[in-house]
RNA sequence: GCGCUCGUAGCCCAACGGCAGAGGCAACGGCUUUAGGUGCCGUCCAGUGUGAGUUCGAAUCUCACCGAGCGCACCA
């Protein structure tokens, strides 16, 4: 006991040593699949986003954990079969790293680092059904990592293909577009992304992204909005119209260049058309006179980095191919040029140009002296180049059709329908999000089980020898070359082809951890079971996961896998929901002094330390009181040693209380008896609505009263009883040594945390007399004091009758009296 | 440039369209204490970023602007 704790009575360390030997026998919050399959319970699924393990437990863990706690908590109390399970997903980079570093198996690290943080979770005394624990890096894992690939794949959606790819210089590897920031740097490590052509794995994440985009309608009510946001714009959903254009070659004969455009209503100022220059098209249809030129100006841009690229400031810069094709309203020539302007890989990698209105035409024009009709009629104050607003369409007709006068929706519509009577061109929608590419050149993650035979080509490693298992590796041979350190274990490597039997080769490229933590909700259903992935019946009894906890920087990456990964479980009839999370709640970030923490700052908070110094409850309590749980947390803003002060002032309580358990709280005195039950009332709703930092504040009103009822004389009082459970029942959401202790100085068995939410009597709800305003004008001028039922008449004669708000009128005219019973009258007086 | 979210006491944050303050931190004062710390009691502090609008009444709804955070961005 250190000297603080003796002075104030109140041992922390003491307590919780007391206590988490005895939750850890009585495992209060094992999930029953059985109650859940035969419908006696209720369930709730609640999740947080499982840790990589590298190193221990942070506050940034603390937060989430604490905050997440109090949810699956409360469920618990108000009677629901709850599964809140936890793992670790184990597979990544920053083991191998330090497997190079210090000559070890990356295993090595990963499990040190899971037991340390599975200790320290222990000790922070959350709520998770530990018999459900996994690691994504065990091959019972793994294996059904991998033979949901095959199931992917069988119904076509992993494929392998050659496509310029993103590729880590420092991680030596490739990334997914997920993977590379807006500043065109690696996510992970922060090194500049550069581009390589390479053959790789995708998931075919573009088949399901009209309904990825469809069901964020659906969760728009329960997801935070922002992160409901960053998804929309992520897979970018756009409207528009490919429109076939004849491009006369160079050597004679004619193809059809594709375009797709938000825009056919500007068809008409389409004056020349741009190719990507590195898309394999514009080098087939380069003409000869001009394949120097073209091939000089692509491998230039094929040269610069994706910063360079990304710049909007850059002054636009092409090369003609030396053919033109047919503008098909005008029938004019437009020529045909190649620019690093247009992506290859959006769209066809083909525009057609209206510089009139399209502002990156207008650049591009304006630097190599291309025509300029505008199809859009700007105001007449308009100075600017582009006009890109809507208007009546001009120039926009021949002998067949005109948009002329249109607006712009109207000449769209009317544009299609024409193009595609013509056999033209069609309407069309079309998405930002690209492929998933899967493929990772690095060690410490899941084989992808294919077998590449001279003969047969790829063929999938048979099921019933799942899992392939890493071959064992460690130090320097993982030491990053460039292509994947499995190609060195040659024994691993070279296999017989599961059909001809001849010689063939593994593939040796190992899966983006994203792919692990994109199922990981579906293994903690059963998570032991040998025989399956998991249990569609489970999944059916427990899912969809009713709120998931988690970080704002996964709001596109996981988050949008594991909804992609969803989808095709439900498809390949798994499961039979559509969304994995009903709700998704992220939590802020802790800093320190308006930054974030970090070593070069010097600005770091142990949470080990902060933990020795204020006892495990103070902590968690700190982080949930501070703030909303998506606001940030400055830890220098907050005050963990106020913390522990209300605790003690809680857990004084608890031994004051001088009435015996199961005494009759009818007896107690009605004010406190009105304060408690109208505290656990509102915590009902706070919890459910996530104000997480106002139940605490309800929680401290509530101890306040119950001091006051004690100093008053009243600790024989049944009230005080009454409330002080009440304090040790909903702390127990937040701080539950301190609740647990109180609850067995109440005289109670443990667990307090699986009682009964306390009831609520409704009568107490009622006030006896609530104080109605009186406004003039709507300015307040007097108080009465009224029953809470008055009627409308009664009230407004009263406040009529009111010496103050007599004086207030001062004789003039009342207009007009809205009346707000019980609680407010609003004077309206003058002409 | 487009989009989402948010601006309330010195600070963190509350407030079904109806009295701007629930709770906490800090500060200050008193009591307790040899002292410091702890504990208890009390005090101080804003008219809600700015400007319009809707309304009997706006922190809350609408619009514009300013500022902050986040997402997307040469995506046609």
């Amino acid at each position: 006991m250190s000297e603080r704790d003796e002075q104030v009575g109140y041992d922390v360390h003491g307590t919780q040593a007391k206590w988490l030997p005895v939750w850890e026998r009585l495992e209060p919050f094992r999930a029953d699949d059985a109650a859940v399959l035969s419908g006696e319970r209720e369930k709730k699924y609640a999740l947080t986003m499982f840790p990589y393990p590298s190193g221990d437990l942070h506050m940034g863990h603390a937060e989430v954990l604490a905050l997440h706690d109090v949810i699956a908590r409360y469920w618990w109390m108000r009677g629901y079969e709850v599964l809140n399970p936890m793992g670790w997903d184990s597979f990544g980079l920053p083991a191998e790293n330090a497997a190079i570093r210090n000559d070890e198996h990356p295993a090595t690290y990963t499990y040190a680092n899971i037991e340390t943080q599975f200790t320290s979770m222990q000790r922070y005394g959350l709520s998770f059904d530990w018999s459900r624990r996994l690691h994504t890096s065990d091959p019972e894992y793994y294996k059904w990592t991998q033979w949901l690939f095959l199931k992917f794949r069988e119904r076509g959606l992993a494929y392998r293909k050659n496509s310029p790819v993103n590729w880590c210089p420092n991680d030596q590897t490739v990334l997914a577009n997920e993977q590379v920031l807006a500043d065109g740097t690696c996510e992970r490590c922060g090194a500049e992304v550069t581009k390589r052509e390479l053959t790789q794995w995708y998931f075919r994440t573009t088949q399901y992204a009209q309904e990825l985009y469809d069901c964020l309608d659906e969760l728009q009510e329960t997801w935070i909005g922002k992160v409901v946001n960053a998804q929309r714009n992520w897979i970018g959903r756009s409207e528009g119209a490919h429109v076939d254009f004849e491009l006369h070659l160079d050597g004679g004969g004619t193809r059809p260049l594709t375009v797709y455009t938000t825009r056919p209503d500007t068809l008409f100022g389409a004056t020349f058309m741009v190719v990507a220059a590195d898309a394999p098209l514009a080098a087939e249809i380069c003409s000869p006179a001009q394949r120097e030129a073209f091939e000089a100006y692509r491998d230039q841009t094929r040269k610069a980095s994706d910063i360079d690229r990304l710049s909007t400031e850059r002054p636009k810069t092409g090369v003609p191919l030396g053919v033109t094709a047919t503008n098909p309203v005008t029938g004019q020539q437009i020529p045909v040029w190649a620019s690093d302007y247009v992506l290859a890989e959006y769209g066809t990698g083909a525009i057609m140009a209206v510089p009139g209105q399209d502002q990156r035409d207008w650049d591009f024009a304006t630097a190599y002296d291309l025509p300029i009709i505008r199809t859009v009629q700007p105001p007449a104050d308009f100075d600017g180049d582009a006009f890109t607003g809507t208007g009546p369409a001009i120039n926009s007709a021949n002998e067949e059709i005109s948009l002329n006068g249109l607006d712009v929706a109207e000449a769209k519509a009317t544009i299609i329908a024409w193009l595609e009577r013509k056999g033209w061109g069609a309407g069309t929608v079309n998405f930002r999000l690209r492929d998933w590419l899967l493929s990772r050149q690095r060690y410490w993650g899941a084989p992808i089980p294919i077998i590449h035979c001279p003969v047969d080509g790829e063929v999938a490693v048979p099921e019933d020898q799942l899992p392939v298992e890493l071959p064992e590796l460690r130090g320097a041979d993982l030491k990053p070359k460039g292509t994947s350190p499995l190609g060195a274990a040659t024994e691993w490597v070279n296999v017989t082809c599961p059909t001809c039997g001849g010689p063939a080769t593994r593939d040796t490229d190992t899966m983006d951890t994203f792919v692990d933590s994109s199922w990981y909700f579906f293994r903690y259903l059963s998570p032991h079971d040998s025989t399956q992935a998991f249990d569609p019946a489970l999944a059916k009894a427990w899912g969809p996961i009713d709120l998931y906890i988690g970080g704002d920087e996964h709001a596109v990456l996981h988050l949008l896998y594991a909804r992609f990964f969803t989808k095709v479980l439900r498809d390949l009839g798994l499961i039979d929901w559509d969304e994995p999370f009903s709700a998704y709640l992220s939590q802020g970030k802790v800093i320190n002094n308006g930054r974030k923490m970090s070593k070069s700052l010097g600005n770091g908070v142990s949470l080990g330390d902060q933990l020795d110094a204020f006892g495990v409850d103070a902590v968690r309590l700190t982080l949930v009181f501070a703030s909303p749980p998506e606001d940030n947390i400055d830890w220098a803003d907050v005050s963990p040693a106020g913390s522990l002060r209300f605790l003690q002032r809680a857990w004084r309580l608890s031994g004051e209380v001088t009435s015996s358990p199961g005494a009759s709280f009818a007896d107690g005195s009605l004010d406190l008896r009105k304060v408690t039950h109208k505290t656990v009332h509102d915590a009902a709703q706070l919890v459910e609505s996530y104000r997480f930092n106002v139940l605490v504040a309800r929680v401290m009103e509530l101890v306040n009263a119950t001091r006051r009822t004690i100093e008053a004389g009243g600790a024989a009082d049944p009230a005080v009883r009454e409330a002080t459970e009440v304090v040790a029942q909903l702390l127990s959401l937040v701080a539950p040594y301190t609740a647990e202790e109180m609850w067995e100085r109440l005289g109670h068995q443990p667990t307090v945390a699986r009682q009964p939410w306390p009831t609520v009597d409704e009568a107490l709800l009622v006030e006896d007399s609530v104080t109605a305003v009186v406004q003039v004008q709507g300015k307040v001028r007097g108080r009465l004091e009224v029953s809470p039922d008055i009627s409308e008449s009664d009230l407004e004669a009263a406040a009529l009758a009111d010496p103050a708000v007599q004086k207030a009128l001062d004789g003039a005219t009342v207009r007009k009296v809205i009346v707000r019973a019980p609680k407010l009258v609003n004077i309206v007086i003058g002409a």
